[in-house]
DNA sequence: ATGCCAAAAGGTATTTTTTCCTGTCCTCGA
DNA sequence: TCGAGGACAGGAAAAAATACCTTTTGGCAT
């Protein structure tokens, strides 16, 4: 969220983070030394003062930072840990049922005019995440030869979802989850030729959830 | 980057957003209605009239948007295809079939000891590529209602591939291709219960091909 | 065509932020 | 220790943004 203080905060995160303080952070972008100074963070009447715009931009220019880093300053108390870098991906999202209405795609079926959303795709949101590559058919239709799974071990785990697991025997299989209760965990299979398995919980090492499949 | 352009288009993409105008979100805000009219974003003297950070505070706050969203409005620029961003994402990669043997995961379930591949996940390495959202259970198996597909349309299509088609007559269908030859296509349902389909090519608007799928 | 209301252009007064300036304190090197 | 320069507090003036207000324009319903 904006708020004033966190403003501020960010102003003096970016100063330190350029190992400069908020007065030499002014200098450095033009503006005067005092600019920035705590004791002017509110007027005489106490009201909140905030930077200017344009003095943020000016900030952000001079120190060569971006806005990104900014942001992540004003979201982050310093005193947190600092957010990785990493950016995430967005892509343009339309619901299926929109797609057909005229004015989502150009003539060469590019995404084109308004009413497109914003998705952020996951799959690299933690550090965590791996890929297993299907071998073999046994999980046609659903999954073919080849294709490549994101595992994503953090993920909650709710019922309905494709889920890799690994048994204490060391079988690895994907499945989707049907129950998983006190003591057992009970699997259907992506293939409808095989058979449900169920497993008492101590049989299971490990359960984490299939976030994206490739096509 | 922060200018005075895009803090500008920032809010009239947020104004349009949640369906308002520019005097609209201003009012919505608590500020005064001609606050963001075009004719104010210079002043007389035609030096850039930057909006006030408190006044951004306020528009965010007033319409439940959030600084995250705020910020890709003013890096996206509004009259341009919303981009995907161009990273490069790696995973640790296994076979499924080696999956199984020990040594690969630690007791939790995450990528452990030697042997993993890296694979770049390609989808988000273009600049074209979009999401289309499942809507209904038309697609099961293979997908189902809230899953996201990610659609790159530049991406070459062979025999099997999982598509997307329009028509000419405004349908959009996810299919999987059976054949593309000299005037015609074929595309087979991913849901087997419906019947294959045939169109001549005059027929189809384009053809983009399905390159990862959530779970 | 007319009426109503919102959006937008335009102008002035008020408020708020920056700039300019001064003084004090702190740090560091000679 | 002393001097220079930077950091910081504080105050007044200048510049810039908002608030207040009016008029014009545009869109929609009748």
């Amino acid at each position: 969220m904006l708020s004033h203080e966190r403003v501020w905060a960010a102003i003096d995160a970016l100063a330190e983070r350029y190992s400069l303080s908020a007065s030499g952070l002014a200098k450095k972008a033009g503006l005067d030394s005092t600019a920035f100074n705590k004791s002017k963070r509110l007027s005489v009447d106490g009201r909140p003062r905030w930077p200017s715009t344009e003095s943020l931009a000016k900030i952000i220019e001079a120190t060569n930072s971006s806005l990104e880093e900014f942001i992540q300053f004003v979201e982050a108390p310093k005193s947190a840990r600092p957010r990785s870098r990493e950016i995430q991906a967005r892509v343009p999202l339309l619901g299926f049922a929109q797609a057909g209405a005229g004015g989502f795609f150009d003539d060469a079926g590019f995404p084109a005019g308004e009413g497109w959303d914003l998705i952020e795709l996951p799959a690299r949101a933690t550090e965590t995440s791996y890929a297993l590559q299907v071998q073999g058919d046994s999980m046609l239709p659903l999954y073919r030869n080849g294709d490549v799974l994101i595992v994503e071990p953090g993920a909650a785990i709710r019922k309905g979802d494709r889920v890799v697991v690994k048994t204490v025997s060391g079988e690895v299989m994907a499945k989707v989850l049907e129950r998983q209760a006190q003591g057992a965990i009970e699997l259907v299979s992506l293939n409808p030729e095989h058979p449900k398995r169920q497993f008492k919980s101590a049989e299971v090492e490990w359960v984490a959830r299939i976030v994206w499949a490739s096509q």
